[in-house]
DNA sequence: TTGTACGCGTTATCAT
DNA sequence: ATGATAACGCGTACAA
C-alpha cells in the first residue's frame, strides 16, 4: 500500500514502517536469517504479504556483485538441437539457483564475440557459449577468470573450460556402422573443412579414420559441402550428390538437422532410405525417432553436457583461477530404420 | 587496472581518477551526453579502454527502476514451435532494446503462475506468457498495470493484452481444405476438450464448423485425444485411430509436432500419406517443409506475433493503464504433399 | 564545462 | 533480539 516516490515500488523501508521495525529486521526475515523473534517475524511477514513487497534484485545485486544470471549463447534457438540443449541448460541452471539469459549469435564470429562482451557488460555471473565460428577469442577475453564455458563445438585448446561433443569418436562410430551394414561408398555431407579447431574438421577426421580402418577409400573425395547446417542446405547437398552420378550407398550427415534435409533431397531424386542408400546423423534430436524412416544417429548425452557446463560455471565462480578442464560427453549410437 | 575493494570491479570512480576528472564527466561520456570537451572526452574514453570499465547495469537499474529485460515463458523451449517463436521474440525485443530471459513452464498451470511471480520478483520490465494451462491468473495478477502479454494460446477474455493464433479460422480452413481434396471422413487428433478458453477447444470448434459447412458429420466423434502435444502422443493417437477400425480418409492434427507423430503412427500401421489418408497440421514449423511427405499446415505469421507481443509490452510500459487489446495473427494455408 | 551532494533498495558491521 | 549507519555504483539536480 504505502509506496515510495521513486518508481511506485514497495521497499523494505515501507515494510519496516508498516511492521514497526527497522529495515534491517525486514532484511533478516526476508533472507531467513535467525536472530529474529517469532512475534516480530510474523509481524513482518504479514506486512510483506499486505504490502505486496518483493525484494529488489538490482539492489541486492549492487551489494553482492552477483546477478544470479548466466548467459547462454547459441547460434539460433529455433534449431531443434539448440532448443533442446537450451532446455537442459535452463533446468540445470535452475537447480543451481541461476537464471538463464539466451543470446543468439547467428552462427557468426561477430555474434559470438558480441555475446561475450554482452555477457560481461550485463554482468552475467558466467557465460556458456556454444561457439561454431569464433576461432580466436583471445582479445575479447580480457579477464582470464571470467566464467566462460565453451559448449559443444569449437575447441580452443585448453584456454577455456570446455564441454566437448564426441565429434571424432562419434562420427567414426557412425561411419564404421555404415560399413558394418555393407556400405562400400560412403559419402559425407558437412560444412567446409577450414581450420583445426572446427567441429566440422573433427567430424570429418572421424569419418576418414573409420574409412581407413575398414580399408575403404574416398577417392574422389565423397565430400558434399554445406554453407550452413540447415535442412535446406542438406537437401541441396543431397541433390548435388545424386546429380554427381557418383556411386554412393551410405551417407554420414554432420547433424540430424542436415540429415533431415538430406532425406528430403534423396526423396526428391527418387532414392529410398535405407533401400538405395543408408543415412546416419549426429545429435539425436527428438524428431529423429519419429520421422519416416527413423534416423540412425550419434546420441551425445545432452543432459550430461548441460549439467557439466553449468557446474563448470559454478566452480569457476568459486575459484576463478583454477586450471581449465576439458570434458567429452559420452555418446551412444542409436540404430534406427535409416541404416537397417 | 585500478580496482575497487568491493568485488574486483572497475567503477566510474576508478575511471574518473584515472582520467583526472569527476565521475560525473565519465557518466556523461558513457551516455554520449554533450557538455564534455573533446580533449576530456578522449581522455576519458582512453581511461575506459585501459581500465576495462563497464557500466554496472544493476546500479543503473536501481536508479531507473527498469531492468531492460523482458521475460518469455513458454512450455518447453525444446519443442520446435516454441524454439522458433522464441527466436523471433528475442530478435524483436533486441530491436526495441530489451533482453529476453526465458522461463520454461512445463505446460503446467503451476509453472505458468510461477513464471508470472518470478517475472515480477526479478523486476522484469514485462512478461510474454505463452500460456497453455493457466485458466484464471487473477490472483497472481495483483498489479493491473504490469506489462503481461499473453501469446498464442489461452484467451482470458480481455483481461490482458493478447496476441492470438487464428485457432478457429485456421483449423476451419485446414478442415475445409481436406474436404476440398475429397475427404469425407475427417478425424481430428487433439488434446482433451476441457473448457472455453482452451486453444484445443477453439481448434476443435473450427474443425466442427468446417464439417458442418460441408455437410460432413463426425458421428461417432472422430476425435482422438492426446495427453500432451508431443510427437509420441501423436503417434499413439494415430495407432489408436487405425486400430479403431473406423473408416477415415483425412486427419487434422492440432499441431505440426503432433502431426509428425501421427505420420509416424500411420507408417507403423502401414498406411500411406496422402495415398490412404491425408494429413494436415498447424504451426508450420521449419521441419514441415522438409519431411517426407512434406506437411500441409496452417502457417500463422510467427514473426508478426513476436513483434506484436514485444510492441504491446513496450506500449504498456509507456502507458500502464491503457485498455487491453486482442490481436489475431494472420495465417496462410500451406498446401504440401500430405494433402495432395 | 565540470564538480558535489544525495538518493535508489539492500546488506554488513557494529552497537545497543 | 533489534536498530543505526555506512557502503555498493550510478544518475539527477544543482552549484560552481
Amino acid at each position: 500500500m504505502s509506496q515510495n516516490a521513486g518508481h511506485g515500488m514497495v521497499t523494505m523501508n515501507d515494510v519496516a514502517r508498516l511492521a514497526g521495525v527497522s529495515k534491517m529486521t525486514v532484511s533478516n526475515v526476508v533472507n531467513n536469517r535467525d536472530g529474529v523473534g517469532d512475534v516480530v517475524r510474523q509481524r513482518v511477514l504479514e506486512a510483506i504479504r499486505r504490502s505486496g513487497y518483493r525484494v529488489n534484485v538490482s539492489a541486492r545485486t549492487l551489494k553482492s556483485g552477483r546477478t544470479g544470471v548466466i548467459g547462454l549463447a547459441v547460434p539460433e534457438i529455433g534449431l531443434p538441437y539448440f532448443g533442446h540443449l537450451a532446455a537442459h541448460v535452463i533446468e540445470a541452471a535452475g537447480r543451481q539457483g541461476f537464471h538463464v539469459s539466451i543470446e543468439q549469435t547467428g552462427a557468426a564470429a561477430a555474434g559470438e564475440a558480441d555475446a561475450i562482451a554482452h555477457s560481461r557488460t550485463l554482468h552475467f555471473d558466467g557465460l556458456i557459449l556454444s561457439a561454431v565460428a569464433l576461432d580466436r577469442p583471445d582479445e575479447q577475453l580480457g579477464d582470464a577468470g571470467y566464467p566462460l564455458v565453451m559448449l559443444g563445438e569449437q575447441d580452443f585448446g585448453g584456454r577455456f573450460d570446455h564441454v566437448a561433443m564426441p565429434n571424432e569418436e562419434g562420427t567414426k562410430a557412425a561411419t564404421a556402422h555404415l560399413a558394418d551394414q555393407g556400405c562400400r561408398r560412403i559419402a559425407i555431407v558437412t560444412g567446409r573443412v577450414l581450420d583445426d579447431v572446427n567441429m566440422v574438421t573433427r567430424r570429418y577426421r572421424g569419418y576418414l579414420a573409420a574409412l581407413a580402418e575398414r580399408g575403404l577409400d574416398a577417392d574422389p573425395p565423397l565430400l558434399f559441402p554445406l554453407n550452413d547446417a540447415s535442412m535446406e542446405a542438406g537437401r541441396d547437398a543431397a541433390c548435388r550428390m545424386v546429380d554427381s552420378g557418383l556411386e554412393i550407398d551410405g551417407v554420414v550427415a554432420v547433424t540430424d538437422t542436415v540429415a533431415l534435409g538430406v532425406l528430403r533431397g534423396l526423396a526428391d531424386r527418387g532414392l529410398r532410405v535405407p533401400g538405395d542408400v543408408r543415412l546416419i546423423g549426429f545429435d539425436d534430436v527428438p524428431e529423429s525417432r519419429f520421422i519416416v524412416p527413423s534416423l540412425s544417429t550419434v546420441a551425445p548425452d545432452h543432459r550430461w553436457m548441460a549439467e557439466r557446463a553449468v557446474e563448470l560455471v559454478a566452480e569457476r565462480i568459486r575459484a576463478p583461477l583454477r586450471p581449465t578442464g576439458r570434458y567429452v560427453a559420452p555418446f551412444e549410437l542409436m540404430i534406427r530404420e535409416s541404416t537397417r
